[in-house]
DNA sequence: CCACAGCCTGACCAACCGGTCAAGAAAATT
DNA sequence: AATTTTCTTGACCGGTTGGTCAGGCTGTGG
């Protein structure tokens, strides 16, 4: 629209030092909640001087909202396999499968957003109240016609994608626990053993086979 | 024991000033968590000047710590229901109900563990190793037998739990989510067909019947 | 070469934090 | 009543926090 090309694209600089921040801030602020983390801690991380941070994010209370709404897009387009899935089967199934991934691979993403949520949504009420309802809706109907069609048993749509949710980010967001019981970080093959374990519980769990 | 009844019981003044402390405590740890919450907030929350509560609780860890112990023996419990069951039908179903309960009745707690445990548990991981291992290979040990039995399916008892664990808790950490979404608090009724939904697909889940 | 916009940063500040302490009030013990 | 123990509290302190700002730096366009 009214985007120049400034000088050569609009300067790399900015976009690879607040991908810089942004990286750090998700982890610090994923380890030590919004209250515990500190922007001095957060620079360290990032390897820059805290007044940079400043010029590039104005409040802590900024950043933090730029990290929040970041996960948020993930999780969201997590679904979209789900939707053109013939059946509960394959769309539950690659649902979980996303999630899961999503789970090992932005584990401290995944803690931003629970603690966001347990500290009663500060932030993102807006978006809970707006773009999450409409997702939710969304997904509880394409649930109903599955039941509807005789694909899966007449469960509460709602409460399976809270189970979907609860089970899938628990490997995140518990995941130090889960570790801990494990006594050592999950290899290639514990990760493919929960996520089939979760897949065959919640799929015959709603009668899809 | 050793124990005294020096002045009558020990100081009733003094449980009682611990109570409401803690009571207070464990509501501004769950909504602000460690490093947001103030010793001030607390007592200003529980009627007390701050002062006050560092002759109770020397430092504010230390009432972080009898927090979350406070609410790891109450969940310890929870389980009781499970040992003395005739097979998974009961014996998983008691421990859902008893979860389930727990996260209506102590939702603040819940979300204190959830963060202590998000943040790497930094002041409970000798429990963690301790006494939850314990519990835990007990528990997947009787889940094993059941299953040799032929009374459920063979799950991995491991994922089993933390689906449990995950489904349960998820009522009471992402509680606000979930009110938002039902665009008000639980009823009665809600809560008792949350805990249905839970307890069927799961139970169904593990071919328990 | 200059000019200028965007980027960088050390030094600084008011506010707030956890924790201390001394002096006294209240309660229990003798 | 005297004394000792427990409890209460306002005032205070060193350290840390989020945020500011003036001035310097850098690279690009002319």
């Amino acid at each position: 629209m009214t985007e120049l090309p400034r000088s050569q694209r609009r300067t790399e600089i900015r976009q690879h030092n607040e991908t810089l921040i942004l990286q750090a801030a998700e982890k610090v602020f994923a380890e030590a909640g919004f209250g515990g983390a500190t922007m001095q801690l957060i620079a360290d991380m990032a390897g820059l001087p805290k007044a940079n941070l400043h010029y590039y994010f104005p409040t802590k209370e900024d950043l933090y909202r730029r990290v929040v709404q970041d996960i948020f897009e993930i999780w969201l387009h997590a679904a979209d396999s789900m939707d053109q899935a013939p059946g509960p089967i394959e769309g539950i199934g690659a649902y979980i499968q996303a999630k899961m991934d999503i789970s090992r691979r932005h584990p401290n993403g995944s803690k931003v957003w629970a603690f966001e949520v347990m500290h009663r949504a500060p932030v993102i009420q807006d978006y809970l109240e707006t773009t999450l309802r409409a997702w939710t809706t969304g997904r509880v109907r394409l649930i109903e016609r599955w039941i509807a069609e005789g694909k899966m048993a007449p469960v509460d749509p709602e409460h399976l994608l809270y189970m979907l949710w609860a089970t899938t980010q628990h490997y995140a967001d518990f995941g130090h626990q889960i570790e801990t019981l494990n006594s050592g970080p999950l290899s290639d093959a514990d990760w493919q053993k929960a996520t089939d374990s979760v897949k065959t519980m919640i799929l015959r769990g709603i009668g899809a086979f």
